[in-house]
DNA sequence: TAATAAATGTTGCTTTATGTTGTTTTTTGA
DNA sequence: TCAAAAAACAACATAAAGCAACATTTATTA
């Protein structure tokens, strides 16, 4: 048997891409109203040429970037960052300029920025630039470098020049730990240094962090929580750190 | 000389339009009222022209380049340009070093190399570098800069002077037309300048195109075409191409 | 209007795709 | 862990699509 380029193999590429990238075998021969042999026959041959992963029961177009909320789901406590993400996302008024850092909470807020028009975003996170690119009427400016290959972030002096270009509206950090007597805290010096870059060149500073972070422990102080606007969490924080953000004029933002 | 066989032609495009896209020969016939050979012997010329590609069973519009987004154009004879993308990525062993250049078949070609280990990438797409950093220790390094909103790529002298820093085993670039004449084209000045540095800066020259691109007229040459080591196509090109190839010591490369 | 060229339709035949049936493998739920 | 259910696979018969040669219609030109 010689597979062949078959028209029934594009009405399934297009029926997985309608169904958002991945769907049922039974799904897709309702759907084109042919028996599942059928469908599975040309699935086998679109998996050949590598076009679509094939699952128990189903398919997934591979590539094309829709896997990545697949990827997301993997990551801890997705519900409350995405909550959070869209509250940040309403902060943002459509045509601001912005930087994003890198995190998982900020590739949420990438995602939840994705109907907002006319952005200027400035990052070193690939994912960010990869979601907000070629979208909406964008400018996006990635940093460039080599990307780390734990998160795919730029860093360095290369990086830090390039942000040094800008400023912004707004500043869009992650924290790692958040304590009441050193402030916003991160893992990685090569992290904090970019964010007390970005957050000295902007107007409004907002740092998003989900409720495992309070008087959580991170080496790296971001700086000074002076600067800082808003803290945007699913909770509120222990009292010691509540204090504390009023003390630094820290707006605390609950997302619900 | 004939004003109205073209006729049916432009119908079947609109009919194909319309479908989005694709459809059935039964389908056009139908909509058309006419019989399936009509169709058939239509779609066949369309085809000569590179208008549509012809499926078993159906038909699809081959859209121009130069118009259409990068996201249609992603979905635009993919699987062709995924055959084109494995053979190539067959070509690269575990632990290369390439440059990958912007294009919607390089995006392809980057989805390719998801198993492969220990690459070192070079590219200015934020598509190939997001899909490639944080997989199998690669090493991915982004060109920085505004991204171009239609396709995600960095470009300008940022980008050129970073590339320069490196020297690879490959260079795998696209082409958006070939013809005996003038060789391997761009339609745009930048993206040329970018393939014509890449293809300096590397041992071996890959070009990867679908059979849509002979003769496919487009302004700008990549530069000279015996520097060109391997031409990845789907089919055969005509015979000019052909021997064109042979005279510029390229080596034609099928991916069935 | 007749002659010619082009396009379309028709028919018989070959190739390819699909549906069906029965069997094996994998998942699910107790 | 087992049994039932769902999904996948294999093999065959049938249906659909493609192809080529010829007939017919439609358009073009003298």
């Amino acid at each position: 048997m010689k597979p062949q380029p078959n028209h029934r193999q594009q009405e399934i590429l297009t029926a997985l891409h309608k169904a958002g990238g991945s769907a049922r075998i039974h799904t897709i021969a309702q759907t084109l109203d042919v028996s599942e042999e059928t469908v599975r026959r040309n699935i086998k041959h679109l998996t050949t040429i590598g076009a679509v992963e094939k699952l128990h029961g189903g398919a997934r177009i591979v590539g094309n970037a829709e896997e990545t909320s697949f990827q997301q789901r993997l990551s801890e406590n997705p519900e409350a960052k995405i909550r959070i993400a869209h509250k940040v996302a309403e902060m943002i008024p459509n045509g601001s300029s912005l930087f994003l850092d890198i995190g998982s909470t900020t590739a949420y807020i990438a995602d939840a920025l994705r109907d907002h028009q006319n952005l200027l975003v400035v990052t070193n996170s690939i994912a960010v630039a990869y979601k907000l690119a070629t979208r909406n009427n964008n400018r996006v400016f990635m940093a460039g470098g080599e990307l780390r290959s734990h998160d795919g972030g730029a860093f360095g002096m290369d990086a830090m020049n390039f942000a040094d270009n800008f400023q912004t509206d707004f500043a869009v950090l992650s924290a790692a730990g958040i304590n009441a007597a050193n402030g916003f805290m991160l893992f990685d010096l090569e992290e904090a240094k970019f964010s007390r870059l970005i957050m000295s060149k902007s107007a409004t500073r907002i740092i998003a962090a989900d409720a495992r972070k309070f008087n959580r422990v991170a080496p790296v102080t971001i700086g000074n929580p002076d600067l800082v606007d808003y803290l945007v969490c699913d909770a509120l924080p222990p009292k010691d750190i509540t204090q504390a953000c009023e003390s630094w004029t820290t707006e605390i933002t609950l997302a619900n």
